[in-house]
RNA sequence: CGGGGCGUAGCGCAGCCUGGUAGCGCACUUGACUGGGGGUCAAGGGGUCGCCGGUUCGAGUCCGGCCGCCCCGACCA
């Protein structure tokens, strides 16, 4: 029976050949999304709509668990609204899509052209993010200090006119949910913004078993118009840093650019305080960054859209209803299991192609625990079961009545060495680095033509100054991620908060900042 | 928008220099053989070679123009 050469791995380029180019391939190998015909836009497919929608779930929990209601605000803001914060226009000015007319005509070449007649008296442009109008809804829905805190949730997607695009880490219109809430006091709204990025850090790391780091960003990098921007920072397998969520503390700039005021329990008219946090459908793009390997996709059980398949293997047609039954039972055992918040969620494929060819398909599409049945297995009342994260031809022997028990324990450690393995890797490139020689080292590949993957989360002193910052960024395209006051779970943080010099000038510092090249 | 590269079957590519009427691998369909594995054999389906124009008896190939995509910058969740 002579065999072709199978692939080393599934996935190909590797990791190491060509970062880049695998993940594109990652996410083509699971099926999780395709470039469409509108330019910077993908259509997310299934599988990928299904790891979102266990995102969206558990995290709507998690804001409803903390006093939060969900909304919903128009696609289009007039363009006045957007002019009403200087520093937000500017930030978001050079990437809006404008509608312009409201009907199409056919033109001199048999096409269809925007009707001249039908121009809009105020161009709209399609949301890139809704603070101005949900800014003017609060205005109208904020009176009293009764009415405070408002917090509000949006599910929606939203238009940015990126000038490069990558499926999941940077599209043209991307899906998201927006938190925007108003408080009576900056205390609350600044406990609010602290809040809410702890939910995404134990989110990032429950759940996707994605170890973020947190902290404050630079003045640089502040969402246009807050005061402070906060972010979790997770870090990839090619050890470059991927902001995974903000949370911002916006002041009273949109208080006062949209006319949000309360009268006080004194009678006085007060300014609102508000807040905005978000994250998007990157989180699929962080996810396969951090988990997947040369085979493909390594979903954590806790958002894999299956956490089991099961297929059979057949040997002649009088075995077969024996196995079909076995499977059955064994699913519908399965699927009478939790694990987390969900119910085990089985696929069973029956489809009719080679066993081979399914196992593939699931392995690259990272589904955690596979199960085939055949008839030595019907006959020894026990079945193999292999973990994504282990080679794919490592398998546990598991009889029947013990499976029910075992596949939730093995999804359990499945989770935690996930979670394990991304920390490990986190921290072996995580360093504190004090001299500016060893810093640019860090992060010079040794290869200019192919640049090997280098670097990671370089710990080191800051000034304060935007001119360092900037200087470190020109001549290394590195950039402060965050600046945190501590790392959770992170050996190499315990240097955070010392005393030293500056990286750039030398200048005394107070801490070390999170110093790493980005997406 | 600046610099570089590429558009040939669903995916990956060869053919272009030296014009002669389209091919390879994978995938797909059917059948047989297999059977704890991405197997073997056979027979098939699928392409106006990115678009428009030019040169020519003849253009995937040569020439001109346009469009799109990718990579490196600038911008960024």
């Amino acid at each position: 029976m002579a065999k072709n050469n199978p692939p080393k791995s599934a996935i190909s380029p590797t990791r190491a050949e060509d970062y880049a180019e695998w993940f594109q391939q990652v996410v083509r190998a699971a099926d999780l999304a395709e470039t469409s015909p509108v330019r910077g836009c993908m259509v997310i497919k299934p599988w990928g709509y299904a790891i979102w929608e266990n995102m969206q779930r558990v995290l709507d929990g998690m804001f409803k668990a903390t006093g939060h209601k969900n909304a919903y605000f128009p696609l289009f803001i007039p363009l006045s609204f957007l002019e009403k914060e200087a520093e937000h226009v500017e930030g978001f000015a050079k990437e809006c899509a404008v509608v312009t007319h409201h009907r199409l005509v056919a033109g001199k070449d048999g096409g269809l052209v925007p009707d001249p007649e039908a121009k809009l008296e105020e161009p709209l442009i399609v949301r890139p993010t809704s603070e101005t109008i949900i800014g003017a809804a609060f205005s109208q829905w904020v009176q009293s200090y009764r009415d405070l805190p408002l917090l509000i949730n949006q599910w929606a997607n939203v238009v940015r006119w990126e000038l490069r695009t990558r499926l999941f880490l940077r599209t043209t219109e991307f899906l998201w949910q927006e938190g925007h809430t108003a408080h009576a006091t900056q205390a609350e709204a600044e406990e609010e913004t602290a809040k809410m990025l702890g939910v995404y850090a134990t989110f990032a790391e429950q759940y996707l078993a994605m170890p973020v780091v947190t902290g404050p960003k630079t003045a640089s990098e502040r969402f246009p118009g807050a005061v402070e921007t906060f972010a979790i920072e997770a870090m990839m397998q090619d050890r470059k840093a991927l902001q995974s969520g903000t949370s911002h503390f916006l002041g009273q700039n949109f208080a006062a650019s949209s006319g949000i005021r309360f009268l006080d329990a004194e009678g006085k008219q007060q300014l609102a305080w508000t807040t905005s946090w978000g994250v998007s459908t990157r989180l699929v793009g962080a996810l396969i960054m951090t988990h997947a390997d040369d085979d493909g996709l390594v979903l954590p059980p806790h958002v894999a859209p299956a956490h089991v398949v099961i297929w059979p293997v057949f040997r002649g047609d009088d075995t077969k209803p024996a196995i079909l039954a076995a499977i059955a039972e064994l699913a519908a055992s399965l699927r009478q299991r939790r694990f987390g918040e969900r119910s085990i969620e089985v696929e069973v494929d029956l489809r009719d192609n080679s066993g081979g060819d399914k196992q593939w398909e699931w392995i690259k599409k990272g589904v955690p625990l596979r199960i085939e049945v055949g008839p030595r297995d019907v006959t020894s009342a026990s079945v193999p079961v292999a973990r994504r994260d282990r080679p794919p031809k490592e398998k546990e022997i598991v009889p029947f009545a013990a499976l029910p028990e075992r596949v939730p324990a093995l999804l359990a450690e499945l989770q935690q060495s996930l979670w394990e393995r991304a920390l490990k890797l986190r921290d072996a490139h995580t360093q504190a680095i004090d001299s500016r020689p060893e810093f640019d080292a860090f992060f010079t590949p040794k290869s200019a033509e192919r640049p090997e993957i280098h670097g990671g989360f370089a710990l080191s002193h800051w000034c304060g100054s935007p001119g360092c910052e900037s200087q470190i960024k020109d001549d290394l395209k590195v950039t402060i991620r965050c600046i945190p006051t501590q790392i959770a779970d992170s050996a190499g943080a315990k240097h955070l908060l010392e005393n030293g010099e500056c990286i750039v000038c030398k200048q005394p510092s107070k801490q070390r900042v999170v110093f790493a090249k980005s997406y």
